[in-house]
DNA sequence: ACCTGAACACCGTTCAAGT
DNA sequence: ACCTGAACACCGTTCAAGT
């Protein structure tokens, strides 16, 4: 159509009309860039965040965000701050206070699988924000009522959001695995369930004994599992204390 | 001193003589890039073994490196896998199958702290190589031999090691921290606990109590709790069981 | 004073062109 | 046939130059 029409020619540009064509664009600020860097994290994973990125999505430079932003790790442990405040919060209720510790770490595992590897940010940088307090106060809260050590129930708040995000990284990684091969999970369990059975028994004799322990359940059943002998093993310890 | 001969002028190139000048560098191979990798890995950390970096002090281009290896993924895995191989084997003796258990799952976390930034290639790429599995046998043959049963053991087999991983993450991550800004550890941990103590009570009850022991212990030490811990649980399931 | 285009110094990976 | 220089398509970050 243009060619047809030799008026544009004498025009200065096409470009002064498109300048307001579209709707005015938000200023910039520190809210949008983490919402707009939680979007692409949500839909395309981590990997997918970067400064440049982040910069088209928002349609200025890269070094716009450097007003607003130290640099990727703040970016990273800004996004990993958002995303923690999104687990739900159990009100203590002391007689199923085991139950609550489990709803918690899987409240969080749920919310970082959902934002596919915020995990492995979440492990190397142990936040200390305002809502890992919050989380934090929950835990402790949780397991005082359940009886344990003041000692116990301080270092558990380390070590159980240890095991969750720790979880978190594998199964976001197994995940993305698992959309490369398209194979299904059970294949995968199944030849490695056969790799274990086949191995020389004289050197392997446990693993060979336990081909199939070793590759029954799934992630989930897992991670309950973790989280669940820990606890036993808290319970203990408050037991024998007394 | 070039300057001063116009017989260099003449000569066709100044390289041919520099071409056998040094001595002649060995032949690529899968081994000597994984020894390099490993030495660059072990004085500057992951970060620092890129492809680029590695072709340079191999004093090639990067494409030729891509002969032996697949991509950097596969590099870092092969990286993980001889890093695990260096773990030392505890030969079972059920009458201190737990200590063994802890110098098990301590030896791995020297290695990986003594090559930094490899604990998160094994944290999002649980191994599966020969080196793995010989450590997983020893693991299982030292918690069978402390009753523990054929389920709980298999999937002890999974949680020690992530646990035992993210641990060196962590570790890692803070010495890293601790190179950056040189404040001795001792004085961020002092600040911690002050900050905790100093959160509103009403809002923070439990944090505020217990500011002292969430800041107490060093690494070895919560480490060594988190196996303990780990380990207690196991037993008393063992025992509810019997 | 505020913002940003362009540049700098890196990446991983590929492939055509050389030996 | 084997190896690799050079190119491609990205990075994070900085800073001088523009408004």
């Amino acid at each position: 159509m243009i060619v047809t029409s030799r008026v544009l020619v004498v025009e200065p540009l096409p470009r002064p009309r498109s300048t307001r064509d579209r709707p005015a664009k938000p200023p910039l600020s520190e809210d949008l860039i983490l919402d707009t860097a939680l979007r692409i994290l949500s839909e395309e994973g981590l990997e997918a965040v970067t400064m440049r990125r982040l910069a088209t999505e928002l349609d200025t430079g890269p070094a716009s965000l450097y007003v607003y932003i130290k640099g990727r790790d703040e970016l990273r442990n800004a996004m990993l701050d958002r995303v923690s405040g999104m687990v739900e919060i159990e009100e203590p209720d002391p007689s199923r206070w085991r139950e609550q510790v489990h709803a918690l770490c899987q409240g969080v595992l749920q919310i970082m699988e959902a934002h596919p590897g915020i995990a492995e940010v979440a492990v190397a940088n142990p936040p200390t924000g305002e809502r890992t307090l919050r989380f934090a106060e929950n835990l402790l809260a949780l397991l005082r009522a359940g009886g344990v050590t003041d000692q116990d129930a301080a270092w558990a708040c380390d070590i159980l959001p240890l095991i969750t995000t720790a979880s978190a990284v594998e199964t976001a990684a197994s995940q993305r695995r698992g959309v490369e091969q398209k194979d299904h999970e059970a294949d995968v369990v199944e030849r490695l369930g056969q790799a274990f059975a086949a191995l020389p028994p004289g050197e392997f004799p446990n693993v060979t004994a336990l081909a199939s322990e070793l590759t029954s359940g799934d992630g989930d059943m897992r991670f309950r599992f973790a989280i669940d002998v820990f606890l036993d093993g808290l319970v203990a310890r408050a037991a024998a204390r007394a």
